[in-house]
DNA sequence: TGCCAGGCTTCAC
DNA sequence: GTGAAGCATGGC
């Protein structure tokens, strides 16, 4: 067990932000995630994150994972003081924090994504890891790894339809056979610019502009990448008059999207009068 | 029960 | 380059 004190940091939050689907709650206030091949089970006190792991496994693998080592008390001194719609959003999402998960499993996560809900996303990625990925056991019992590249590649269409992808399991093939074959090359593409990277993403057959940008956020940890779904293009719409200025949050642009996509979502938004922002 | 969902491809124009 | 149609399925 590694307990750790941390500041800005919310597994409640992060864990139903959208932005992974293998985070689940369990009995007891705790969570668990499976990714990068291993099961974690972590539990939160306020401040006090407790990691069922060794040292060495939090040091060498999730502290990056959960992005522990950059501050996010900034954000807030960023924002405009006159956008009082991100100053909420900021102040509802406090705790949140991008995830540097795997490449791969970000690609077709999100290759998923499109045109489903959050509950539904989760709901295939978790049948395609039961049907096709490693099984794995550790104290807490079975879990499935999110099956490899080479191991998709190897499917039929039918056995991908099974598990509800619909349209999508195309294109789920097809990115799989490109990684596969070297085609695309998850590991290489980090040394892109974010300019060449997008353009490689693109280069995938199911991916477009706004999966290119959550696999750049989420996976490739590019915070300026600015995913627009139909959350973020609502609130441009409603709260910043058809455009967010990105160009004033260089260095976080990506992050704030996140906060925005949560409080776009919740109860609490939904429920205040709109528009936040007074336009002019 | 109908509408909506972390959109993309294809095809007119 | 822009805009609209078509797409599979489950959640609410």
């Amino acid at each position: 067990m590694t307990e750790e004190r941390i500041d800005n940091f919310s597994l409640h939050k992060i864990a139903r932000s959208g932005q992974c689907f293998r985070m689940t709650p369990m009995e007891s206030d705790s969570y668990q995630l499976v990714a990068h091949g291993r099961r974690l089970v972590v539990s939160q006190d306020g401040p006090a994150v407790r990691f069922d792991c060794s040292r060495e496994e939090f040091d060498g693998l999730w502290r990056h994972y959960f992005d522990l080592d950059a501050d996010y008390s900034h954000l807030t001194g960023r924002a405009d003081p006159r956008d009082r719609f991100l100053q909420e959003a900021l102040r509802y999402g406090q705790g949140l924090r991008i995830l540097r998960q795997d490449p791969w499993e970000t690609m077709i996560s999100f290759i998923i994504s499109q045109r489903k809900n959050i509950p539904a996303i989760a709901a295939a990625v978790e049948a395609m890891c039961r049907r096709f990925g490693d099984r794995k056991a550790d104290k807490y019992g079975e879990f499935y790894d999110f099956p490899t590249a080479a191991r998709i590649a190897g499917l039929d269409i039918g056995d991908l339809l099974e598990c509800s992808l619909g349209y999508r399991a195309k294109y789920v093939l097809s990115a799989a056979k490109r990684v596969a074959q070297g085609k695309t090359d998850l590991i290489s593409l980090e040394s892109l610019s974010s300019e060449d990277l997008y353009q490689s993403l693109l280069e995938v057959d199911g991916i477009g502009a706004k999966v290119a940008n959550c696999v750049m956020l989420f996976a490739y940890h590019r915070v300026d990448a600015f995913p627009i779904d139909v959350w973020i293009e609502r609130m441009i719409n409603t709260e910043y008059e058809g455009r967010f200025p990105c160009e004033r949050y260089q260095g976080c642009a990506g992050i704030l999207q996140q906060y925005i996509f949560f409080y776009a979502r919740s109860e609490t938004y939904k429920n205040c009068p709109k528009p936040l922002n007074q336009h002019s």
